[in-house]
DNA sequence: TATGAATGAGTGTTCATTCAT
DNA sequence: AATGAATGAACACTCATTCAT
């Protein structure tokens, strides 16, 4: 069985990697040593380097593993939609429960991942982009059905809607999660999609 | 000359603040070193002590200093408007602006603050909250003149709105700056204001 | 057949050694690992300690292999010699040949095994001696003989022939080997044989 | 009194040089911590950084350091003597003495310092050189006088005398100091001027 | 006030060695 | 016999902070 090396190796990564995102989270990135990952995990210091070039490494790995489940169950979950507006609305769901679900991931993502380490945001800009052409796709999509005005660019709708989740995220979380997230995507996607303008009120 | 001595103290902190801002937004907080904002600053390591608990003071101190000079700036430029939507435009202005002009006190806002650091980030609050409040402020503003809408919390707003502006900031920052960031205040008010939805789509 | 099973065994032993030695002459001792030995070997990590005790037994048994090897073929060589001059000369080319011939060998001999530490130092003194005992025979057979004076300890001797060829293959060495080493041992003989005093000079 | 701060520094490193000696010489560079050389020296770990780039500079400078007092005195002692034989016998004489007079140093020059490492190797060279150079100065003035032979080269005569010598010197290091060193200057100088070969013997 | 030399706790990483397979 | 994944002790070096001057 010659799977069975490769799938010890990939189960070992994999226990590594999710030490990892709990470690970080709870101390710190900075603050948190190798040494405490490694326990966390249930192995040695030095087993770490069998599978991460050093913290960093495990840092950026720990986030692409993240963000791939992420994007891989939005995929799932997004590909039944015909329309983009429930597809958008299913995304800024799936953003905030995901979060809801796992404290210390959201933890992980929103705090420990915003080094401004150069390095780590060059590593870090890749499964980023991916999310974000998810989300840009949805949106040309609704340009083309009609749906969303096409008079605005979609890098910028992007931006808007990823940053107000991810603001609602932030803010959540420094308040120490008061209650469900999930049911914020209502008010988000209304203000998102109709403004803040009242209606009849003047250009 | 009792004044004399407290002004070279408040000059002094001045000089080194400013001095802080530059070397993190360079080297990153984690990797600057206490000596390197010292010589930047162009006084010894040990006088950084005197005006400072130690280095993470000095981060939340000159955020407090550089928060208070862009908080000084908005209410001296809000005042005079008597719109709601108007001050929301020129908050936004003055937001990119601020950005714009000073690239390194943008790289420090951006990104060396945001420190996962429990106790940074306890410290970076008020200065943050004074600044939601006076975005809040002109939101409500809004909402009891008419020309805001009243059905979505003022809250949910704000995050929009900063989520919105921050997020178009960072992106530019990690794209090293492309163009003049001050032209993109008009579709972020557009979308903020009347969201993405094409006119005359069903809800 | 239990022949071909120890042969199996001095086999692998040899191959080890000499990977060990190449390994060790291009890294140097201490910057070179175990896995890099095995690997040069052809062998699992684990293996090395199937036939060595450790990393350090590594080394000294490279040397006596080495050693045995240049011994065994001074004995061949010098046995049919009658003039001590004659195998003076000869164990001086010999020792110069063999470092030409094969660089690593000579840069593991010459620099590589001059490692401070004790425990190794002791090691490797047997062979050395058994070396140091070749050059005191012929020494001592030129005095029988009257070819070579008496009135100087033979210890003496053999410390100034050692000492001249062994500076001048580490010069040799350092230099990055500039031309052949080989002839230099006619300069070496005169000097040795002669002295550096001119004729006729006063004592 | 501006040259009290210099005065100190130059003080301070030579502490932390004479104790490196001390403590390379008795645990061996490479088993020897920095922080072993720091406690000898009475200083703090870091201390030593604020002098030194790292553990091979501070062997690099300790050798310089040596190197120099060594050859201060030999100038000192062979500048009033006029015959180049004379000189030759003090150089030597003073090469043992200092070997016999101080055994960590003795240890740390013969031992410690003969690290294959080529980086060591290589700043060590410049202070052999100057070594090197006094030698051969010597044998060329005695060859100018017409007491030292002119068909062979310089540097083998230097090779020869220098490599005799350091053999000498290491012998007795191996078999810890068995007895006076310096006496055995005199056979040392009769060799290398008159050669081993008996009165009388054939070419 | 200001200095800057000195401190020493703290940590990422390496690698010789072991042992279950 | 052979493997190579796992171990964990060991260590050079950094840097925030202090304090004698």
């Amino acid at each position: 069985m010659g799977r069975s090396a490769e799938d010890r190796r990939a189960e070992r990564e994999r226990q590594i990697l999710e030490a990892a995102v709990r470690a970080f989270s709870r101390q710190g990135y900075h603050h948190c040593t190798v040494a405490q990952v490694a326990r966390e995990a249930g192995v040695a210091d030095g087993t770490i380097y069998l599978y991460f070039r050093g913290k960093e490494d495990l840092l950026v790995s720990a986030f692409r593993h993240v963000m791939g489940g992420i994007l891989e169950e939005m995929d799932r979950e997004l590909a039944p939609l015909a329309d983009p507006i429930h597809k958008l609305r299913r995304l800024v769901e799936i953003h905030l429960e995901v979060m809801e679900r796992d404290p210390e991931l959201a933890a992980f993502l929103q705090l420990q991942l915003r080094q401004p380490d150069a390095s780590i945001r060059t590593a870090i800009t890749e499964p980023l982009r991916a999310y974000a052409r998810r989300i840009e796709a949805v949106l040309d999509e609704g340009k083309a059905t009609g749906v969303i005005r096409s008079d605005i660019p979609t890098r910028v709708m992007r931006r808007a809607l990823f940053g107000t989740v991810d603001e609602t995220v932030s803010s959540w979380l420094l308040k120490d999660r008061p209650g469900p997230l999930r049911p914020k995507a209502g008010p988000i996607l209304d203000l998102i999609l109709n403004g803040i303008r009242a209606r009849g009120a003047p250009g």
